[in-house]
Order: C-alpha cells, then sequence, then structure tokens
DNA sequence: CTGAAAGCGCTTACAG
DNA sequence: CTGAAAGCGCTTACAG
C-alpha cells in the first residue's frame, strides 16, 4: 500500500490497449462503449489499481467535493453535534468539508463567503448555534445549494433545519403520563427563549389533550442548574402538589432533582423527573442512564442537513428534525437510585 | 458578491499587460519582479477581486489542501471535541478536511487509506477514541505527515496527542489541598484503565509530596454514575472519615453526590468533590457552575493535533496535553447549593 | 463504438 | 527582470 499509487489513467488505457478518452468513458459509464472494451478495461483498472487523481478530476469537472461550512460558533455546545453529524456524513459521500468559524461578525461571514466561493465549494451549510434567533441568509451569494441547520433565516425559501421543540415537550408529556403522572410541573428558561418556548407548547398541548391541567403555572428562568434547583425551592414553597417536571433541560433538572433530595422527596417514586438535551454520557456496557431526557437528534439533524447539502436537493422552508425519548432512572428506567 | 468571481490570471495578466508567468510569479512571491511591476500588478489583482481558482491551483501543485482524518469512533463523546477542535483549527487554516469513521474495522481502515491516498491529503490525523488501548499505525503508508490524537500507537516514532492524566490527578490534588482538606478519598474505574491510572498516580502523587495518605484505598468501579454511587455507599459504610472525594469522571462525581445528599452531608461543607471531563454545559451568563471538574482540554488537544499535521512538523512520540482545572460549587466556587 | 484534440487555470523550469 | 511553453491528469464535445 506504502508504493505511491500514481498509475494514472494513461497507464491504464496503455495496458488495455485503448485511447484515453475510451478509457476514461469506460471507468465513468458515460458514452456508448461495448460491453466486451468496458470489463478490459475495468479490469485493467482493478488490476493495477488505479485510483483516479481526485484532483485533476476536481479541476475539470469544476466540482471541489468539497462542502463549505459556516458556523456562528463551531465550539458551542449545541452546535458540536450538528457539526460532527454533518462531517461525518459528507466524509461517508467521499466530501471533504472546509469550516469557518466566524462568530457573528458580519464582515468576517462576508469574507469567509469569499473564499468559499473561490474553493468553489459544491455546497454550504450554515451553521446556527442554537440560539440566534435569526440566521443570515446567504443563500443569493452562491449557485450551489446553501443549508442551514440549527437556525431560521429571514427568507422563507431557505432550506434550514431545526430541532422540533413542540415533539419534545409532547414526548416528555406522553411518557410521564402513561407513567400514570397526572400532576405535571414545567420548569424552564424564559418565555421569550424560542426552545423554551416550543418545547412549552408541546407540554401544554399533551396535557390539553389529555384534558389535565399542568401542576401550577410554568416556573421560568435560565438554562443553568442553579436556575432549576432555585426554581425547584419556589415550587415547593408554593404547596402546588406535582408528582413529576418536566425540565427544560437537563442542566435544569440535576438542579431540581438535588433541591427534591435535600427536600427528602424520592426521585422517581414521589416525583418523575424529564430533561432535555441527552447531555449525560452513558458508555456502553457501563451502568445504567440516570436522567430521563429527550435527546434533540443534533447529529441527526447535522446529518440531514449534510445530506440535502450533498444531493443538491432543493427542499425548501423549515424542516423540523424529530427528537428521541430516553428513559432512565429518573421516570423508573435502570435500577432505582442510580 | 453574487456574480461568480471568475476573473483568472490571465485576466490580471492581460489588464496589467504582462504574460501569464509574470502575473503568477508576481502575486506568489517568487522569483525575481521588478518592484513596480510587482505593484501594479498586485493593484489589479485587487481591482478586479481576483481569487485564484483553488482547483486549478491544487492540481497544478499536487497539494489539495485537504486533510485526512480517520476516526475510530467519530461520533464518541469524547471524540467529538478532539474533531472540533481539530476541524475549527484547520479551517483557521484554509485547510479542507475529509474524515472517515471507519470504527474499529482494520479493514476499513485499510481501504480509508487507499481513498485518502486518492485524494491526495496532504496529511493525515488520526483519532482514537480515548479508551482503544493502542492504535494502528498507518505513517508508513504516507509520505505526508501523520498525527495520532487521543491514542498510542505501537510505534514510538508515531507523533502522539494524548490527555495529560497525571496532570489531570495533580490539579484535582492541590486544590483540594489547598482548600484545607486532608481526607482525600479517590473513586474511579479500573486499575486496566489508561485513564485511571494516570489520574490516579497523579492524586497519589500529590499526596504522597504533601506527606498524606489517601482516605482509604481507591474505590474502582465503571465510568458510571451508577457506579459512583455504588462506590459512595461503600465508603459511608467503611467508616473511613473524608472531607473531600476525587472522581475520576463527572458521572462518577454526580452518583457520589447523590449518596452524600442522601446521606445528608452537605457539599462542599462536608465533602468536597472533584470530577474530571468538564462535561457540565454552562452556558455564559446563566447560573455559576456547580461540579468542580478538571476539563481535559479535548478540543486543545484536537487543534495541536490538526497544527502539527497542517505544519508539517515532525514532532515525534508522545505529547501530553495539559488539562485544566476548573472550579465550581462542589470546591465552594459558585454560590452554595448551586 | 472509438480516437485525436482541446480545455479546465494554474505553476515553473527554461530561455532570453 | 520577463515571456513562451510545457505540464499537472482528467473529461468531453467533436469527428470518424
Amino acid at each position: 500500500m506504502s508504493e505511491r499509487s500514481s498509475v494514472t489513467l494513461s497507464d491504464v488505457a496503455a495496458v488495455a490497449g485503448v485511447s484515453l478518452s475510451t478509457a476514461s468513458r469506460a471507468l465513468n459509464g458515460g458514452g456508448r462503449i461495448s460491453a466486451a472494451t468496458r470489463a478490459r478495461i475495468a479490469e485493467v483498472a482493478r488490476r493495477l489499481d488505479f485510483r483516479p487523481n481526485a484532483l485533476a478530476q476536481s479541476f475539470a469537472l469544476g466540482r471541489s467535493r468539497t462542502i463549505g461550512i459556516l458556523a456562528y460558533n463551531a465550539r458551542g455546545a449545541f452546535t458540536e453535534p450538528v457539526l460532527v453529524g454533518a462531517v461525518a456524513h459528507l466524509g461517508g459521500r467521499e466530501q471533504a468539508c472546509l469550516l469557518y468559524d466566524t462568530g457573528f461578525d458580519p464582515d468576517a461571514m462576508a469574507e469567509s463567503v469569499r473564499r468559499l466561493l473561490a474553493r468553489r465549494v459544491d455546497g454550504l451549510l450554515v451553521l446556527g448555534d442554537g440560539f440566534q434567533s435569526q440566521l443570515r441568509s446567504v443563500t443569493g451569494d452562491f449557485t450551489v445549494p446553501v443549508v442551514y441547520a440549527h437556525g431560521l433565516t429571514d427568507r422563507a425559501a431557505d432550506s434550514c433545519y431545526v430541532p422540533d421543540g413542540e415533539m419534545a415537550g409532547r414526548l416528555a408529556g406522553e411518557h410521564l403520563l402513561s407513567l400514570g403522572r397526572r400532576r405535571i410541573a414545567h420548569i424552564t428558561a424564559e418565555r421569550h427563549d424560542a426552545a423554551a418556548a416550543g418545547r412549552e407548547r408541546g407540554l401544554l398541548t399533551t396535557l390539553a389533550e389529555a384534558g389535565l391541567p399542568a401542576a401550577g403555572d410554568t416556573l421560568r428562568g435560565d438554562w443553568s442548574r442553579a436556575s432549576g434547583a432555585a426554581a425547584c425551592r419556589r415550587l415547593i414553597e408554593s404547596g402546588t402538589p406535582f408528582d413529576a417536571v418536566f425540565c427544560g433541560n437537563d442542566q435544569i433538572a440535576l438542579g431540581v432533582e438535588s433541591v427534591l433530595l435535600e427536600a427528602g422527596r424520592r426521585v422517581p417514586d414521589d416525583v418523575a423527573l424529564v430533561g432535555v438535551d441527552n447531555w449525560e454520557t452513558v458508555i456502553s456496557g457501563q451502568g445504567t442512564r440516570h436522567l430521563t431526557t429527550v435527546d434533540t437528534g443534533l447529529a441527526g439533524l447535522g446529518a440531514a442537513a449534510a445530506a440535502q447539502v450533498a444531493d443538491g436537493r432543493d427542499d425548501p422552508g423549515p424542516h423540523a428534525h424529530p427528537c428521541e425519548l430516553v428513559v432512565g432512572a429518573t421516570t423508573g428506567g435502570g435500577r432505582p437510585g442510580d
């Protein structure tokens, strides 16, 4: 394997006793070629372990086999899985990727767009950070496909992949109801936060469909563990009875749980807990999952968005990417006490 | 920006009134060129917004501006940050990357190596998963630089970047000692686990240097929260007095904490807790960090490894990448109870 | 069905 | 210091 495999198409043609163009056509499936010739050339190519020089091919075809990725914050916790999902999917299709981590600076973005154009990328994937409410549309700058992930743009025709927040709330609600819980409280971030709002809508819709009210008003704060803990104290002090809490994310859920434990309430016996994000690292074969959560499917979302770019498919508008319930000990999965 | 910027080097040469070769040399800094000519050509290039076609350049130079990445498990929790660190670093240097996620299958790896060779990658980065004890060396298959991250190979001359596990243990130990803790217990994974062993060595060395014994023998299990909880119960039952626990990772620490809370011991007042991994998502400006932990610096490790590949630097042997202590509420940082 | 030729847009010895 | 020319290894009309 170590020898530089610089056997070229000319070599193949020479050995097979045909012209360069015939060899090329035979290998690429184009044009009419007699089956016999095609087979002979294929055989020679195989025998010589011919691998077309990708650089020459790209140059001739004007296709770089590279997808550009423009990230608002590549290192953000919620961008990483999307990015990895996209990069892994692209690799599986022999597509390289070129990442520019622009931050939120419009000038940096514009410069990145120019560089991407010069690199002749075959498509562009723009990654929001999951917080930025609105992404800048750059679709007009490109003739190749542009797809957005983890954010929406200002253009309705742009193809945007976002997690299905309502589904997250629905899955959590349905799971808790199926466990017989009837007094479900909700602790999450502020109302103006789009992610919080979607998840809440899903929960409340599900409860309403079951003819149940929520256990008290939604308690709000930020996305932190401390905020969840504080809200849980308020919930307990309010005297509202509750047998489950749907938490806007896993950090909140952990904060809630610690306050419950200190207050002597047992999880899940007295109170079942569901978070969102699936942030817990569960190494396969080791232990059991502690926190029941909704996995927002960010890696799959990245892969789906990448797939559309790579396909050159046009599928305009927002796409709500499905999420998935993952059951752990805090709703009775796994061993109790884990 | 929308117009296809297909102004070519010939255009620049024509407008500047020089030959193609002169234009090329002027822009690339090569050869002797009169300052005046160089300036004029540069000016024309700027005015025309000339961007060399990267595909043509790559083809002519035989350099793809692409780094291959071979991952044992791209989607693994501990590979993601390394991968993102590497990809982001490479993007900043105009290097694309082509990821093959081979799993542990040697045939898939061999095939990926062949494809990478055909793509004429400028270098290769091999990503271990942080568990695999030994990586397969593929350095011999390439003439371009090969660097390994998050794993060691069987060849001493290979350049390998791994987290400095001993440093993690030292940082944790020193932090707890500086807080006045003197009875430090240790709960971690099995002895044969390289990561566990390194961290333990660091802790024990630090304690020994301070003339202190550990609080009891190291308690072992796996990397899960449940295992941490179980070990903590054993610790409490053993009657060994302890005022701190260094936990092999964050999951273990969370399990330990829940058992402490149920047992009525206060964190950090009665028992301080340090984990490893920095798995907690702390959104800037929201709340405070709960768990004190050692960040193993995986993203930085990925970037460092990528830098070496991109530089084409030769720096043989293992490189222990530094980690960093991150203080949270479980050792008194942040607000108590968070 | 097959081949000779042009072309993709650069870089780089080689002459002058 | 500058230019004419070859070459990187493919693909693809265009003839035959």
